[in-house]
DNA sequence: ATAAAAAGTGAGTGCTCGCTATCTATCAGT
DNA sequence: ACTGATAGATAGCGAGCACTCACTTTTTAT
C-alpha cells in the first residue's frame, strides 16, 4: 500500500482547512440532530477532526457556536438576496417569490440560525453574540428589499411588509414538526401564502407601464 | 414551636398534588431556563419535591416533558379564547386584538410550547407525542375563530388568515432576543400589525348594520 | 391495632460531556 | 540540517446528568 504524498501545505492552510471543516460540521449537527445534540466530539467526528484540533481554535464549545451564528448569518444574506431578485407585479410572481423564500427559510443554513437564536435565549454570551449579527441580518434584507420593491411602496411599510413575511415564515418553519418540512406545503399553508400574496399586492398596485 | 397539624390527605390528592406541582415546576423551568437546563433535579428543587417522588409518577424525564406538552396545550386553547373575543369591526379593535394575541404568544405557556416544539424537532418519541396535541390545538382555535369571525369571511380564508396571524407572532416570538419580549413593541413591529390588520379589514369589509 | 400498599426521601451509580494535559507531526526560519 | 513554533491526536479528569435502590412516612383496609 502507498502512502499518499501528502502534499504540503503552510500552517495559514491548514489552519482555515480545519476551521471551515469545523464550522461547516457544526452547521450539519445543528440543522441535523440540534441544538443539544451538537456535542464537541459529533462535532469532530463529522468534521473528521479530533477534539484536541477543535480547542486549539476555539477556546470553548461556546465560542465555536457563536463563530458558526456569525458564519451562516452571511450565508442567510446571500440566499435572501439570489431567491428574491425576480419580478413581484403580478400575484402570482409574488406568490412564487413567497414560495422561494420559505424554501431558502427551511434551508439548513437558516436551520442552524434558527437552532442557535433558541439556544441564545438561555446564554446571556451567546445572546450578545447574536444580537448584532442579527441586526446586521436585518438590516442588509432591508437594503436588498428596498433594491427590489423600495419603488413601490414607501419605506415604512416595506419594513413592516417584510416583517409580516419573514416572521411569518419562521413561525412556519419553527413550528414545523414534520421529518422534511421542505416538501409540499399543505393546503392551508399554500392558501395562506398566496393571500397573503394577493393582500400585499391589492395593497400596493402596480402602476402601469 | 408548634408542629402544623398536617392535615390528613386522601392518596389521589398526594398523588395530584405532587404531579400538578411538577408540571407547573417543568413549565416555569421551561420558560425562564430553557430546554437544557430543565434537568430533573432542577425541577424538583422548583417543584419543593425529591428525585424519587418524579420518577415516581413519571418513568423518565421525557415522559415528564410530554405530560407537560399536554398540560400547556390546553392552557393555551383558553388563553387564545379568553382573549379573543372582541369586536372586530374596525382596524383599530382588530390592532388591539392582534396586540393582546401577542402578549398571549409571549406568556410563559406558549413560551414553554415553544421550547418543546424545538426540542422535539430531534427527538422522535417527543414528536410523536406532540404531533395530535398540535393538531387539536390549531383545531380547537380554528374552532373559535370560526365562531367570531366565521360570518364575515369564507372558512377557506379564515384558516388561512389565521395562519398568517399566528405563525407571524409565533415568529416574533422565537426570534425575540430581548430580556423582556413582553415589553413595549418596537416601532417596526407596531407598524407590522397594523398594516397586517388594515389589510385584512380592508380585504373583508364589514357589511353596515 | 395491624398489616399491606402507596407516596416520598436521599444517597448512590454509571455514563456522557466539556475541557485539559501530554505527546507527536508538520511547517518556518536560519 | 537544526530549532522553535504551530497544528493535531489521544487519554483522561471532574462535573453534571438521568435514573435506581433501600428505606421511611403516610394512607388504606381488615
Amino acid at each position: 500500500m502507498t502512502v499518499t504524498p501528502a502534499q504540503r501545505r503552510t500552517q495559514a492552510e491548514r489552519r482555515e482547512g480545519t476551521i471551515t471543516a469545523l464550522l461547516d460540521a457544526t452547521v450539519r449537527c445543528l440543522a441535523e440532530r440540534g441544538y443539544a445534540a451538537t456535542s464537541t466530539a459529533a462535532v469532530c467526528t463529522e468534521a473528521g477532526v479530533s477534539q484536541g484540533a477543535l480547542f486549539r481554535h476555539f477556546p470553548t464549545r461556546q465560542a465555536l457556536l457563536v463563530a458558526t451564528a456569525e458564519h451562516v448569518a452571511e450565508r442567510n444574506v446571500e440566499d435572501f438576496r439570489t431567491t428574491v431578485d425576480t419580478g413581484v407585479d403580478t400575484v402570482d410572481e409574488v406568490v412564487v417569490v413567497l414560495g422561494r423564500l420559505r424554501e431558502v427559510v427551511l434551508s439548513p443554513a437558516n436551520q442552524t440560525w434558527r437552532e442557535l437564536l433558541v439556544a441564545a435565549r438561555a446564554d446571556a454570551d451567546l445572546r450578545g453574540a447574536m444580537l448584532p449579527a442579527r441586526e446586521s441580518l436585518q438590516a442588509q434584507m432591508l437594503v436588498v428589499a428596498t433594491e427590489l420593491w423600495g419603488a413601490r411602496l414607501p419605506a415604512d411599510d416595506l419594513a413592516a411588509v417584510l416583517s409580516i413575511v419573514v416572521n411569518m415564515l419562521d413561525g412556519l418553519a419553527f413550528s414545523a414538526l414534520d421529518p422534511d418540512p421542505t416538501a409540499a406545503p399543505g393546503r392551508t399553508v399554500e392558501r395562506a401564502l398566496r393571500l397573503l400574496a394577493e393582500m400585499i399586492v391589492s395593497r400596493y398596485p402596480q402602476e402601469p407601464r
